[in-house]
DNA sequence: GTCTATATACGGATAGAC
DNA sequence: GTCTATCCGTATATAGAC
């Protein structure tokens, strides 16, 4: 019924999400989403004209999945403060995965961003963070923190970017949770004025 | 006379890890290295059996690099709060290719994680890091503060990389230099005691 | 040691039957 | 809408002349 109807559509999708997570889109294959379906490889043709176009499709589900995390932190507290916090421990809501795989958009951000071709796509992909940043940044204005609320969202991505991003090649769950209670720590101090 | 001798083997090191760098190791083909060098493909395989052999000496030449930098550190001051500051620095020091490709190991070690055939590969580039951390952890030992240096040592690492990513997505100098800044004052702080 | 020619596999993409 | 067969380019890797 939505604008993006068609059950396989959204299968070959979901399937592309996973993989590009997992493998990294360049080291996708048409035929590796087709062993995940059991859809044919011919068939996609029928849903996207290119590769670069179920890309932007699987950038598109994950905003959406952002947007809803985020909506989810609002939902259970109108404290800023305690939203922040909140974001802050996401990571740790699918530890093993960030654990294993990285950061589902700093790493495949940093993976199309080598591609010169894909700038495009690049643009998309930045689109996530923003939408990151722009909720952090406006949490920090409702604690009355305009000047520097900017600055601050950014620093807290940087922060949480940088953790995941060892945690990962580390395979260290450990440092993951006691970094992200420093962060948390840090975000109770600069709101504590 | 090395142990690596030839100076067409150097080459087409060198070749690789500058496209490594800026496209990838999977988006860097033989024919790229071929073009940059003059060497013919099929001339690679007399000094390496593999793709993955080039990458291991790839390796290893950034972490002599690294080495190096390390060193200059360790010469240019003898205190290991300077010392730290310097490190710090680095990123700063190649700034235009940490905006335009990212951290030339936090890429390459996201890329290659991805890839489940390369472990071998990937614990070669956690030894990089290994190299960073022991470093940055010694010079906290040397200012007396054994019982957090290795905890300090790996948020250091994680807070340059966090900001590193995040000024390569976005493509952003000023904030890899406010950043640095901001890191620079946090070990002032903690090393002031 | 250096280079050309080629083997072999797999990538994305297309054509067209059903 | 669904599926098979296939084109075409490019990838790594090999064989073998020079």
């Amino acid at each position: 019924m939505g604008t993006k109807g068609s059950a396989n559509r959204q299968r070959i999708v979901d399937a592309a999400d996973r993989l590009f997570y997992s493998r990294g889109y360049n080291q996708t294959s048409f035929s590796d989403i087709s062993d995940e379906t059991g859809i044919p490889r011919g068939n996609f043709y029928y849903y996207f004209k290119t590769k670069e176009e179920i890309l932007e499709a699987v950038v598109e589900s994950r905003v959406s999945i952002f947007r809803n995390m985020l909506e989810q932190c609002e939902q259970k507290t109108s404290e800023p403060r305690e939203r922040l916090l909140l974001f802050t421990a996401l990571p740790l809501s699918n530890e093993e995965q960030v654990i294993q795989y990285g950061c589902p958009i700093g790493t495949l951000s940093s993976e199309l961003a080598k591609d010169q071709e894909h700038e495009l796509s690049r643009a998309k992909l930045t689109v996530v963070f923003d939408v990151l940043i722009d909720w952090c940044e406006k949490q920090f204005c409702l604690l009355g923190m305009e000047s520097r609320a900017k600055k601050y969202a950014m620093d807290l991505i940087a922060r949480l970017q940088g953790i995941v991003q060892v945690a990962y090649i580390y395979n260290d769950s450990q440092f993951l949770e006691q970094s992200t209670d420093d962060v948390k720590n840090w975000i109770r101090q600069i709101t504590s004025n």
